[in-house]
DNA sequence: CTGAAAGCGCTTACAG
DNA sequence: CTGAAAGCGCTTACAG
């Protein structure tokens, strides 16, 4: 068992008030006084009860990450940056995995272990628009990743019709005119799939291509395996394309392998590009395009402004945009 | 503010006491009690707080993970499955990050947010055997990974000679001689590469091959750009070789591009074999053969040997050891 | 600049 | 089977 403060205010002969003071970082403490209570905790090796600490203050200094997935890179990426980022800022950051699914994120939004995290971060996948409103909780939640633009909650994001616009745009001024896409969603539902889709058709008609239906692959996740299927499935429909946008650079490690598989040539047969700026896409064969989120941007925009609100910072949902970057490499270089 | 026992005890007119007994989940409460206090508790949306329970319990419910780096797939797949399981078992996993730094280890060794977290799950890189026997904390720990073979602590992990020495094998049953590896520690400290070392040397004598010094390739951390610059080195060295056993999945996967971009076949010219198991092995081209260690069971082992000695189980330091496989992809396949 | 006291919400012996 | 009371370790007004 360790040292309570009432242990370390025994030692230094003053009361727990002061040693909670010295603690704290507080002003106004003698010097004399501090060194002594400091000498104490040292000796005692003194460390404070979070727990207790939370029971009182009403924080706990830990906050909720929900995300559906830590094997999908982008995810694992983005988790690293916010569990880094949050440590710098005193925080401590505990995971929850959703898979993606809408029982588990209807769980995560209804609020587990309230009482225990101060806030949380949520990369929903699954979750409607009239899902977030129908929010009892007051925890403050901060929304990642998603941005469907009319969310009852704060949420940080990349623009993504404006990325999918850029990702297309790149294919299109490379000549390409018939670049099929990979990653529309199967179901109806609101989310990132529909978003990246919009862009995608946005830029073609601004090019004066024709959008053509059979080109729109559809898939359940943006999965490796998803990537490989919708690839497939592509090349037996048996359309002429030159160039893909993948919604997701898994997807695209995905088509890449099965169109090296098939002898198809990327970029010369067909250009590629994803979107995600994962490090996986350095190594692959050929090194993979793509737009990249600013992911140490999303991190941290999201932690300062959880902690403001947090902190009572009270006002209006607010949505922070995060700047996207064209990443260009082998899959639609100059050949 | 949520509703307290206190306030749902008022509500069904009985004692707090007996709020918590059917909390809790008691047997001995009568029916008719059980059924009007958990109606009060559905009215008032009452939800324990965490943070008196742990206070007062002693127990918060909490482990920590702790790990170099999310962005490592290996620690990402690996924390997926502990997060995973852990929710089964009803606990919540923090997640740290050491970068594999020695100081940043020897904080969470020494016990960072003590009376929050019930345990620790942890995966060091940098730690000697040394800095683990001075541990001072008491809050129960379980290594993950490591297998130094004398660690004064628990841990869980597979048998790394066992697990190299298999790599070798098949390597030089596909009638290969010189085989090279890649991911000798640079410094001489304990740890996982090590062992890797000993079990690729002992594969080699015990096939009467000889263990080339020029052939083994040191290397910082386990990366992919590490992986291509060793790859670059081991070529630059100019020695003859046929094979190369990459003591991660990710040195393999900088290495194959490498030997890609040179016009090197794999495995014609040189078969690959990697260690650890990665989803991202199946997709590279040509796919990736290595041996993989049973993820799943690591964590399930783990998280319940933590939850034991939470428990109280006593016991000399234990040692679990987990199954790993061997899996033949294109890197190594019959060319 | 420092102290004495109340109370956060829970669980746990102790009674009955 | 149920209740009244103490106390986990901390912070926060309130005094002085």
């Amino acid at each position: 068992v360790g040292a309570s403060l009432r242990d370390v205010a025994t030692r230094a002969g003053v009361s727990v008030k002061t040693v909670s003071n010295v603690v704290n970082g507080y002003v106004h403490v003698a010097d004399a006084t501090r060194t002594r209570v400091q000498a104490a905790i040292d000796e005692l090796d003194y460390r404070p009860n979070l727990s207790a600490r939370s029971l009182r203050g009403g924080r706990s200094g830990i906050i909720a990450l929900a995300l559906p997935d830590l094997r999908v890179p982008y995810f694992a990426e983005l988790a690293r940056a916010v569990v880094r980022y949050a440590e710098e800022r005193g925080q401590t950051v505990l995971i929850d995995q959703t898979d993606g699914e809408r029982d588990r994120e209807l769980v995560v939004l209804a609020g587990i272990r309230t009482h225990l995290i101060d806030g949380l971060l949520f990369s929903p996948l699954a979750l409607t628009v009239h899902d977030m409103a129908g929010r009892q909780t007051r925890t403050p939640m901060v929304l990642l990743g998603e941005r469907t633009g009319n969310e009852p909650a704060d949420h940080v994001a990349i623009d993504n019709v404006a990325a999918a616009t850029a990702a297309t745009e790149h294919l299109i001024s490379l000549g390409r005119t018939r670049i099929a896409a990979i990653g529309y969603p199967r179901e109806s539902i609101e989310g990132t799939g529909w978003l990246r889709a919009e862009g995608y058709e946005k830029a073609l008609r601004a090019a004066g291509l024709e959008v053509v239906q059979g080109l729109q692959v559809r898939t359940h996740w943006f999965t490796r395996s998803d990537g490989a299927e919708a690839m497939a499935e592509l090349l037996e429909s048996g359309l002429p394309f030159d160039a893909i946008f993948c919604f997701s650079d898994l997807l695209a490690v995905g088509a890449l392998r099965v169109m090296l598989e098939r002898g198809i040539r990327v970029p010369e047969d067909v250009a590629v590009i994803g979107l995600d700026g994962i490090e996986e896409g350095r190594y692959t064969m050929p090194s993979l395009s793509t737009i990249a989120p600013d992911k140490e941007a999303i991190a941290c925009t999201a932690v300062d402004l959880l902690l403001e609100r947090i902190g009572g910072y009270e006002a209006p949902s607010v949505e922070r945009v995060i700047p996207h970057q064209l990443v260009v490499r082998e899959s639609s270089g100059s050949a």
